[in-house]
DNA sequence: CGGCGCATTGAGGGCGGTCAATTGGTGTGG
DNA sequence: CCACACCAATTGACCGCCCTCAATGCGCCG
């Protein structure tokens, strides 16, 4: 039954993309050690900063973020996460974790006991690379961002934002033709690109006036995807999307040929 | 004899940070897959950029960085590693990886190839869970710098990555009576943390002269750890040196308590 | 209708960047 | 021993990106 949740099927995608692919036992054995599935109201916190994890977390639908509140009373989210997205999975073997997770819209989670992960490891030590896998795709994502942060101005982090924001929920399916839900408020993607929300605003109409996106009450577009990853210098390759580069090149086209709303 | 070696040493000492202290067969089983030392020269790459990783390498003496090359020539260091550190690991996972390893001083390393060493970890799981656990620091590590650089003036930036290399040197027994090697560049320095080497330059001029450290020609001593940690809002605990919070507390004298050099 | 959250717009200011010149330490060749 | 090159540190002048503070519009909901 649980097999055939959508989210699950997500998650079995981005574990395919390692080059092991999971057996259905594995997935099988995965799935039992989760609970039901959880609804977390909007701007709720999911998980509390300085805490120890229990368990952790699968993100079902809506999105969510790793937020670190700062003594200034400002917030930096060092994560954006997206229906699929295993969302504290470093939990599993830390003692304490330095930052919150924040529902950035209505969340269903479905959660596993820390124990009991570990158990599902120890048992099928392939599932347990193919987390692992999981873990350091995260800090790939964490070091671009750093580069994103240290070195690109305004315009560039948010266009490289909605790239990877593109790619990745293209991967899991949630892209149509060029558009996805992007239910960030700009104060949000101000947390995210360490701007302020009025800059992101300026930042935001500058893409628009590009014709490179239409951003209007949750929904995005992209008119000129390559265009977009001029801006932003983005480069799909960290996301590790591409099925195993050792074995032979897959035929799925890439992102940039494929159907842009420009012609739709 | 390999087991004598003091880098191996400073590894096992950090794989004890988890909470599954190695045993001496399972670091024999991971000392007999390094190859012998290798010294690289200043300003080499270890790696490089884009290449297909074939081994993890261990740094044994020296510095060295991370650093990913833009378009516009600037660099941007994601990842600053001392001795005892494993420097790719990662790549263990990884078919490509986005960015190269300098040598910021002359350093020797000591590198296992990718088959074997993933051979090791499956003959010894508790072995690769402490591998894993290393890569999941990192990727707190850059969790931490993403606030660092995301939302800390320059000043506070400096203060946070002298206390963070003073915490890690001191793990590894680097740093004596508040003293420790510090022979990075002030341009190097700057692309860590995303700054200019002009206004480095300035900044550490400021920490001087709040009497904060005196740090000449590659020597860096802290005079007063606590207000420098104060200043770089710098908290120990993303770096999980703590031997396993979930067992007894160690009676390890804290980092601000222990012998800084203002007593000397 | 009034309140609220969010997007938008404008004015002014500061942190840190760029450009450029100077100093000083070190190594090298004469 | 000195002249020279070279690199790293230092200093000054000027400037621009993005911040802060504020006000206004706008859609949604009770």
């Amino acid at each position: 039954m649980a097999e055939r949740h959508p989210s699950l099927e997500r998650l079995r995608r981005k574990l395919s993309h390692y080059v092991e692919t999971p057996t259905s036992e594995e997935l099988e054995a995965l799935t039992t050690t989760f609970g039901p599935l959880q609804s977390v109201p909007r701007g709720a916190w999911i998980t509390t900063q300085d805490s120890t994890p229990t368990r952790c977390s699968l993100l079902v639908s809506g999105f969510a973020g790793r937020s670190v509140l700062l003594r200034g009373g400002e917030q930096q989210t060092t994560a954006v996460h997206v229906p699929g997205d295993f969302i504290d999975l470093h939990g599993l073997l830390l003692n304490s974790i330095d930052h919150g997770i924040v529902a950035f819209t209505a969340c269903e989670v479905m959660s596993a006991p820390v124990a009991s992960l570990k158990a599902v490891v120890d048992d099928h030590p392939p599932l347990g690379r193919a987390l692992w896998f999981l873990t350091i795709i995260d800090a790939a994502v964490h070091r671009r961002w750093l580069t994103v942060l240290g070195r690109r101005p305004a315009l560039g982090r948010c266009a490289h934002l909605i790239c990877e924001l593109y790619a990745r929920l293209d991967d899991v399916g949630l892209v149509e033709r060029g558009r996805f839900h992007m239910p960030l408020s700009q104060a949000r993607v101000g947390e995210i690109l360490a701007l302020s929300a009025v800059h992101v605003n300026r930042v935001i109409q500058e893409l628009r006036a590009r014709g490179l996106v239409v951003w209007e009450r949750g929904l995005l577009t992209v008119l000129d995807f390559d265009a977009l990853a001029a801006v932003g210098e983005f480069d799909a390759g960290y996301l590790q999307l591409q099925p195993a580069a050792r074995g032979p090149e897959t035929s799925r086209p890439s992102l940039g040929a494929r159907a842009l709303a420009r012609s739709a």
